[in-house]
DNA sequence: TATATTAAGTTTCTAGTTGCAACCTAAAAC
DNA sequence: GTTTTAGGTTGCAACTAGAAACTTAATATA
């Protein structure tokens, strides 16, 4: 692959970082089996087919990133589990964007198992991106600005000094 | 990388399908350069700083895929335009949600530049996972099912036979 | 018209990465 | 104590990424 440089500095944004912990396909992939209740490497590998090396580099390279947690079983120390850790958690959204996207603009792919609602048990409608105000956005009200542009909204009458 | 298998296969997901068209660190950072108004072959380069035929190749890979859509420009011929698509605009919630988790993880890079509400030019609150009536779902309301333990809303009255 | 310049790719070549298969090591089971 | 199991390493061939130089076609300039 040559030389890996950081990448971070592409201009100042959050998505070199998330790229350099997770931008690679089986990365993806080892994340959505975690989610999907995987904890072991064995299960990882014999579910997703992917070579016990890169595995075992992925995993590590993942758990360097503090998306998983890697801890010995207390019954049987030579089982080790993997499991997510908050930040890795909310790695969620993302992949079920992604997912949903390959969805629907895949071939017809109807995704298995199903992401569903705990209180009614029905399939989510998707992911969208919120307003300040809980607002969900569609993209044509979306639009990009300078940091140094953007007017703080007018609060009621507290002075808010804080960041 | 020895040899590249569709990958299309591991248990019937969306995700693979779009790992198979942008899974791979340049192609999110040439969406973002997209999404952010690059047009043209030298301003991705020289913005991203991307090997010049690592961006010929995924730049056609992502024309490939229906992401892009390259145009030459009528008043100067040699110079290419390539444009989101709508199937390439849509990968915009994935990539927002990516760059706010690494915004919220990574080591307090405040990205640039902002993403905001048109309407009222404020930036947005991140990305959230939606309920079918349109709720605002947490990772703890989320678990997985399978496709036919789903037992469909009931209706109103209606019978509604169509798949 | 002849000569630069520019946009968008190719080509070449090196070095690092991936993938597969086989091997290793420590803990548990028999 | 031998076997099995979980989680890795190692070695090697094939492939890919990246830098820099080269190509090609369309414009601009003299």
């Amino acid at each position: 692959m040559g030389l890996r440089e950081p990448l971070e500095d592409v201009a100042t944004c959050g998505l070199p970082v998330a790229l350099e912990a997770i931008g690679e396909r089986w990365s993806f992939l080892i994340l959505r089996g975690a989610l999907n209740g995987l904890r072991h490497f064995e299960e990882f590998q014999s579910t997703l087919g992917i070579a016990r090396n890169i595995l075992a580099n992925r995993l590590g390279r993942l758990v360097e990133h503090g998306i998983l947690a890697r801890t010995p079983m207390p019954d049987d120390r030579r089982k080790i589990e993997y499991r997510l850790t908050q930040k890795g958690s909310e790695l969620c959204p993302a992949m079920i964007a992604m997912r949903t996207w390959g969805e629907k603009w895949g071939n017809g792919v109807p995704s298995t198992p199903v992401l569903v609602d705990a209180r009614d048990e029905q399939p989510i409608a998707g992911v969208a991106v919120l307003a300040h105000d809980g607002r969900a956005l569609q993209l044509e009200d979306l639009c990009w600005k300078h940091a140094h542009d953007i007017r703080p909204l007018e609060m009621p009458v507290q002075d808010v000094r804080a960041a």
